[in-house]
DNA sequence: AAATCGTACAACCGCACCTGG
DNA sequence: ACCAGGTGCGGTTGTACGATT
């Protein structure tokens, strides 16, 4: 039987984008919003497939995006993150305002890697580079660990984060909290800035910032959790693996 | 100055999962 | 319950560009 491909081949661009077909993809979500991608690139006027679009919209051409080096601090996150959770990329972007998990994918290959092998340490167990450890998973006792337990958004969840791996239910727990930060609350057009700003105060400003305080800040007690991470059961997924 | 090598990152591909009919 | 379509994710590839020889 086999499946569909995702779109027409035969009359789709490949390759590297275009400013022009950029600003077709931007003018067309700020006006439209993210909709549906299979149908988005025929109705933005661009010969592309769906994936793409979705794939060039969220690694480079989203408001909100973070561009330039990555800091110290970043770099230490990344790595634990990747401590606790693998390569679970978009999970890790989410707690990076501002990173697409291609960008941390990128990174990580290209600098992390060589980073914690100069250390002696695999970049895959986060153990001893030589030696066969068990990968870092539990006892977290780190700056990953401190944002996780300390600013946890307690009421997104049954259960608070502090139980991490306690228990099976609480195994279900720590699903829900590393999911909260898979996907941008706010989708529609006018969420979206109509300028351009500087990509730190679009972090701010735009719709990161609902982002920004599940993730970071947490709920406090009685307020809403609009996070479709908490209705979504795909934003849970990846956790379960 | 040209050739080669290494690095960084944008983009593609295939798969897994979810959803709706 | 099953199936097809849509979406998102992680792995991989392609290529531009700077550094080195």
């Amino acid at each position: 039987m086999g499946r569909s491909p995702c779109c027409e081949k035969a009359h789709t661009n490949k390759g590297a984008w275009t400013k022009e077909e950029g600003q077709k993809l931007i003018s067309y979500i700020r006006t439209h919003g993210e909709g549906c991608w299979r149908s988005l690139p025929k109705a933005a006027g661009l010969f592309r497939c769906g994936k793409s679009c979705r794939l060039r919209w969220i690694n480079y051409l989203r408001p909100d995006l973070k561009r330039g080096k990555f800091t110290e601090e970043e770099d230490e996150l990344i790595i634990e993150l990747h401590g606790l959770l693998g390569n679970k990329w978009s999970l890790i972007a989410g707690r990076l305002p501002g990173r697409t998990d291609n960008d941390i994918k990128n990174y990580w290959n290209t600098h992390i890697k060589r980073k914690l092998l100069s250390r002696g340490i695999d970049p895959q167990s986060h153990g001893p580079a030589s030696g066969n450890a068990a990968p870092r998973r539990q006892g977290i006792t780190t700056m990953a660990q401190d944002m996780i337990l300390s600013e946890a958004p307690v009421d997104c969840c049954d259960k608070t984060i502090s139980s991490v791996g306690a228990s099976q239910d609480d195994d279900r727990c720590v699903d829900l909290d590393l999911g909260l930060s898979m996907s941008l609350p706010g989708r529609s057009p006018e969420r979206l800035p109509q300028t351009s700003v500087a990509p730190a105060t679009a972090a701010a400003s735009s719709c990161a910032q609902p982002l920004r305080l599940c993730c970071h800040l947490g709920f406090q007690s009685g307020e809403a959790c609009g996070c479709p991470a908490t209705k979504n059961p795909r934003l849970l997924r990846a956790n379960t693996s």
